[in-house]
DNA sequence: CGTGGAGTTGAATTATGATTCATGTTTCAT
DNA sequence: ATGAAACATGAATCATAATTCAACTCCACG
């Protein structure tokens, strides 16, 4: 499970700078990007010496490594506690896209972090999405075997439902300011339903595009 | 258009230059990323001295943005070559879904390449998107119209959609061997049609996931 | 064939930032 | 209380690579 090689900080002040440095990189990896980012960014913003850095992390990429762990496992026990308890498989989706927007929101810089992982440790930036997909495919194989959910591959399944949020949450959370987030939920669930074919029956002009009325996420 | 400074050269051995370097740039931040990549290392690849570089471009950034612009656009052809002629819906998501497949395999660098932009030039970043799900969102305007596809905001269903297709993409034409990818477009395509609640009738044990028949993209 | 503009060259300059390390300071088990 | 282990420091070292530029080559045109 760990993937640096400097062992962990034997006494308590160790742990704190250590976890400094690390909340650290995660401001200064989101706004500068990890190339961009010197140690010394990071050591500044720690508020730490520059040598400091070195007792904790072999170098730049262990720490960035670290931080985007620490994102997915964050982000994972917080979509865990937004569906917890419930048995619907497609309120389970709406829980859990309106709990990923909502993360997003408060880390803005999630995706610039995690995005950065594939060009200095493709294994950890894998390992990130692998994580969210394993659990998801088989959460939906499972509803597929109580009849809820439509037979399809589940892994197939779960990327493209993760490929949704991803974009949604880009567009919409990081990008625009305009949309209100419980609408673009609402078509996003429609659509996770339903499909975009148009339903049976009526042909043209259908209802304008419903509008929202839930929570913003 | 055209987002850098230094003027097109005049005579034809200056565009052949200028070309060679594009082209390895396109290589060497495949294969390196952009901020590990040299200029060296591009005017290397490309057969040129180190000077020459500045004579075409003014900096790293430029080129990049000029990588990122003619993928977007080549992409684009492709895809409208695909679809040509098609007016069912769902057969031009398909063939859509199937030429960006294409692609992706015949320029596996794609992915790094856009993706590194974000860090570099946002607006670049933000650019390449956009160019696809407007004219996306515009054709699925019309085909709610025309009463084939289902009412949910267009622009939410353009990003929805190119989501799926680009973590497909990124999961089973990058990462993946194992699986081919026939099976998984046709996945796509059922969810994207349907959606993944189970048809309404029968409840419990359906068949397994349907298998490829189709040609691979 | 000679001239000028376009193109090419690569050594030199310069900036940046990663990494080391010898020297202090703090912690804590005994 | 106390000494060894753990931790913290930041100036100095070292490597890399962006950018400049003065000299050179190419070639279309007269």
């Amino acid at each position: 499970m760990n993937h640096n090689s400097t062992p962990r900080p034997a006494t308590a002040r160790g742990q704190r700078t250590r976890q400094r440095l690390v909340e650290a990189a995660e401001a200064v990896f989101g706004r500068k990007g990890f190339e961009r980012a010197s140690i010394s960014d990071i050591t500044q913003q720690a508020g730490v010496a520059l040598g400091t850095f070195y007792v904790y992390f072999p170098d730049k990429q262990a720490l960035l490594v670290e931080v985007v762990d620490g994102l997915g496992a964050r982000l994972r026990a917080e979509l865990a506690r937004a569906i917890a308890g419930r048995t619907d498989r497609l309120e389970v989706e709406r829980e859990g896209f309106r709990a990923f927007f909502a993360f997003t929101a408060r880390h803005r810089l999630l995706y610039r972090v995690v995005r950065q992982s594939e060009f200095v440790d493709e294994a950890c930036f894998r390992r990130y999405y692998r994580s969210f997909a394993a659990p998801y495919a088989r959460a939906l194989a499972a509803a597929q075997r109580s009849g809820q959910v439509r037979r399809l591959d589940p892994e197939v399944l779960a990327y493209a439902l993760m490929g949704i949020t991803d974009f949604l949450g880009m567009r919409y959370v990081l990008w625009g300011r305009k949309r209100d987030m419980a609408a673009v939920l609402d078509a996003a669930v429609e659509l996770v339903r339903h499909g975009m074919a148009a339903p049976a029956g009526g042909g043209r002009p259908g209802p304008a595009p419903r509008r929202a009325r839930r929570r913003t996420a």
